[in-house]
DNA sequence: AAAGACAACGCAAACGTTTGCAATGTTAAA
DNA sequence: TTTAACATTGCAAACGTTTGCGTTGTCTTT
């Protein structure tokens, strides 16, 4: 009884081909309008719905799209995913999703049932250990629409979507600077990585803007918040040439930043400025809350889905490979003062 | 070129049929083995790959999983996809995800698209503002595999894994009153909720073992941060009859706890004990950092998938409902005293 | 009135598998 | 030597659609 009803089934109900029923519900005009609306009554009233394998199977394409995440449980995909699941869910997508967890064999094998499951396109954030792109490779040789968001690989002519990182670190340590602070840390992750670079740039870029030194000794490489902590407490001891501001690569630094100058005496921010890139949940609860700047993982998710039907959709747009920057902005908390 | 081999394909270049090469490669004891091998060798240096789409249309049923979540951004959320993902992945298994976004409408949209994309199964949490269970009911009346997590929806008959609330908040208090706690206060979302009456019994029955008084001025419904703040500082203000513990029903919660603590100039642990349900990044974020209830969200997931797998493969056993309790553990971190 | 045009519909193949049954060929038993 | 039993393979239908092409039938045109 719950068996779903065919176009068979109609066909025989209507007395006609099950072509005729097929034409009458995609609103071919070579059906008379008459049987058309019979059939598409009687298709309604009983709940008709296509068979979604047999049209997978003549069309060669699923309804859905593969997400490569590398942690869900990371505050920042998750929200990415948050997001390309809204806009998959309003374009009539499915999403399969799947998990790296930063392991490079994972990532092959997840590209690998994505081609299986002959998804309509991809969208994918690399692992940390992945240097080796030719399971991508072969999918952008198969014309398969694939979209890198943040951790983009550079290698591949594919659409992406990244964070302005340059423009997101340069308003945060502007606004250390325009409110006071005249010696500011850096603390970022390896600089290898191309967030890293970039931030870096729009650090010193706002430092040499203002005039101020771009001091060697001020970048450090530290992004956890046990290091962050030692490391803080290290150069707040550094007495008159103390740091007044740190600027750390993401929430967690920031926050062991924070604490350390907590326990040095010192006050945040009337004595030291401290922000953050990557806003979530830690930076939203210490004590003061922590200045960021927020990546909008959402809008990247959006923007990513949205390159995708891009290439999905389009014909001759199908080579034209588009970069999305999502603007960050800056979200002020307790810890920087105001202008 | 890339246009994968099909049955066919190997049929003619072996000189057989279709339906050979299909009982070779499914290891039919009908093949004599040299022909077997041969088939099994070619297709194996041609790569194949059975084709999804026509086996989902033959057995009609597709090898998705499909999983509901209410925000997919909530830790607690993102840590149980991540064991879905994980146990699904193990399993061969994909699973399309969709985020309900705590809205009824969209609830009933997701489980109607899984119905047609022909899912084997459900893994599903309810959104908060889900009272009517028509949309699940159907899916139970159909046989479909359904399998609830967290807030799970009592009125229908499938499996479940939960929390063990009560446990884990019994464990809590316990610790705080071993360690000198004698006046706990419990911040707790709407009683209504299953979880609020879980973990309350467990508050309740902890004092009650030791002996304590259970005052209903120490139980009150507060469940974010900033109502938690101001509730502590009047409570606090008590003076003599002040609690020297607070058990909050989530992290947030217990960060405003903390603070108004901190700010009415009490020592944490010192003077006051606090712990909280549902440990996530905020827990980690505070300092001192705050002892937790974790709820173990990935081993939720994994639970969920375990069961949903014995009701699809199972054949008597599908009528069998089980439900799965997942065991808490207290995470000490310095917001409590030790023993 | 005959022929052409056109509207409306049906037939059948195709997508890639699986599987019941029939059709071979081979071997063993009588 | 005949027959039965069995191993091995092929045929064809089925899953639910879509679509090119052929077939009707009606209407207009000359």
């Amino acid at each position: 009884m719950s068996s779903h009803i065919t176009i068979k089934d109609i066909a025989k109900a209507m007395g006609c081909a099950p072509s005729t029923v097929s034409r009458a519900l995609n609103n071919s005009p070579n059906i008379s309008p008459a049987v058309r609306e019979a059939i598409q009554r009687y298709a309604m009233e009983h709940n008709y719905r296509p068979n979604e394998f047999a049209l997978s199977l003549r069309n060669n394409r699923s309804n859905t799209i593969g997400v490569i995440l590398p942690q869900i449980k990371h505050y920042f995909f998750a929200s990415v995913l948050s997001g390309i699941e809204r806009a998959a869910s309003e374009a009539g997508y499915n999403i399969i999703v799947a998990q790296s967890n930063e392991e490079y064999d994972k990532e092959v094998a997840i590209v690998e049932s994505f081609r299986k499951a002959k998804v309509c396109g991809v969208i994918a954030s690399l692992a940390k250990g992945t240097y080796d792109y030719s399971h991508f490779r072969r999918l952008v040789d198969e014309e398969m629409p694939l979209v890198f968001y943040d951790r983009i690989c550079t290698e591949l002519n594919t659409s992406r979507v990244v964070v302005d990182d340059y423009t997101g670190a340069f308003a945060a340590v502007e606004h250390m600077i325009v409110t006071g602070c005249r010696r500011i840390a850096f603390f970022t992750s390896p600089l290898h990585l191309e967030i890293s670079k970039n931030r870096r740039n729009g650090y010193v870029d706002a430092l040499r803007k203002h005039r101020l030194e771009v001091c060697n000794e001020m970048i450090v490489e530290c992004d956890t918040r046990v290091a962050a902590r030692e490391l803080t407490l290290g150069m707040l001891k550094l007495d008159k040439e103390r740091p007044d501001g740190f600027f750390a690569v993401n929430a967690d630094t920031a926050a062991g930043i924070l604490y350390a100058c907590k326990d040095s005496g010192l006050r945040v921010p009337e004595d030291v400025s401290i922000c953050g890139f990557s806003d979530n949940e830690t930076a939203r609860s210490t004590e003061p809350r922590l200045s960021m700047v927020d990546q909008h993982g959402e809008a990247v998710g959006q923007g990513a889905m949205e390159l995708l039907l891009a290439k999905i959709d389009g014909d001759e747009e199908k080579l034209v490979y588009k970069n999305k920057i999502v603007k960050t902005s800056l979200i002020l908390r307790g810890s920087t003062r105001d202008k």
